[in-house]
Formats: C-alpha cells, sequence, structure tokens
DNA sequence: ATGCTATGTAGCATTAATGCAACATCTAGG
DNA sequence: CCTAGATGTTGCATTAATGCTACATAGCAT
C-alpha cells in the first residue's frame, strides 16, 4: 500500500541500546547484523523514534548479553550504568 | 486502508499469560480491563496467534506480577511450572 | 429451557514497526 | 584535501499488531 507517517508513537519505550552496544565497541551496522535487521531500525530504536516488537527486543537483548529488563523500561533510566 | 489478513506471523513468540492468568483467577476480559487492551487481544495472544509489542508484553507482564521472560520466550516452554 | 460468562473465529479499519534508498553531516586518517 | 565510516533525516512500501463488531459454541448456573 501507500501513505502512513509512523516515526513518533504515543508511546514510547525507553532503551539504552546505545550504551550497551557501545560498552562492547559495536557499530549500528554491527550490532544490526548480529540481530538480524535494518541497521537504520537500530538507529530508530536508539533515538526512541518507536518501541520495538517483543520479538526484536529479545533478540537485540540476546545480541548485547543484556536481559530485557535491562536494556528496555517504561520509564526513563537513571544515568549511568 | 484496507485489507491485509495479519493473523499468524512467522516469528511467534511463546508465552505463559494463560497459565498465569488462570493462577491468579482472571478471566481474559479481567487482565484486558488491567492491562489496558482488547480482551480479543489477550485471545489472540494465548493462542499466539500474533506476538506483541513489547510495550505490551511489559504491561502483561506487570498485571500478571511476572517478569518479561518468565512469561514470554523465543523458544518453547517445558511443561509445568 | 433460558440466560450468562468465557472463549473461539472471522472481517475489516487503523496505526506502528520494519525494510530500504537517497541524501546530508561530521569526524578520523591518510 | 580527500575519503571512508558512522550517524541523522526523509520518504515511501509492506506487513504485523491492535481495536472492534458480530456471531458461534460450550458450560454452568437458576
Amino acid at each position: 500500500m501507500l501513505l502512513t507517517m509512523s516515526r513518533n508513537p504515543e508511546e514510547p519505550v525507553y532503551n539504552r541500546i546505545e550504551e550497551a552496544r557501545a560498552a562492547l565497541g559495536l557499530s549500528r551496522q554491527d550490532l544490526a547484523d548480529k540481530t538480524g535487521v535494518h541497521y537504520q531500525t537500530i538507529g530508530y530504536l536508539e533515538r526512541e523514534e518507536y518501541s520495538p516488537s517483543l520479538v526484536l527486543a529479545i533478540r537485540i537483548a540476546k545480541s548485547l548479553n543484556q536481559e530485557v529488563s535491562e536494556l528496555f523500561s517504561l520509564t526513563p533510566f537513571k544515568k549511568g550504568k
């Protein structure tokens, strides 16, 4: 089909993907490859322009050796790990 | 828009929603109300006709006093709790 | 039997998540 | 300076997730 203007849903999910990814020295492309998604998708998630599906969240957590609950939250994360 | 025939995605997520819900003596309608979704949505999830968004998974886990990882998995659950 | 509750099934509308492509920008190296 | 890599931005197509409505069925009451 055509149209729609997604980007920026009403229900954001906070995440620490960028920190966790940087801690492992991975580029977005690297993480995208490990996870099996487009590298832009990682970017959108890090910028919190939309929230992932549960499957994607689980796969990303696995790629980063983290628990889903450590990486994603409905409430903002505190600064620092 | 129109059309589409969702139901039954390519990537299922296994879950224990039904068991956890029953353990608390809640009907689907009860859980749907607590979670803020349509009661049919709970049914689709229990029958694994599609997998939830991350936000919904988190909210459901919270409604059932469970961890996301205890309730959802990319691999099938063993029988019994 | 009648009725009520829980559940399954089917369709359709709307919106979000994802892929992908084409750019722009910025920075680190050579 | 030039180039390459990483990241941000915009647009559009496709598909999944969700809401909602309606109806069927099965069980359990009264």
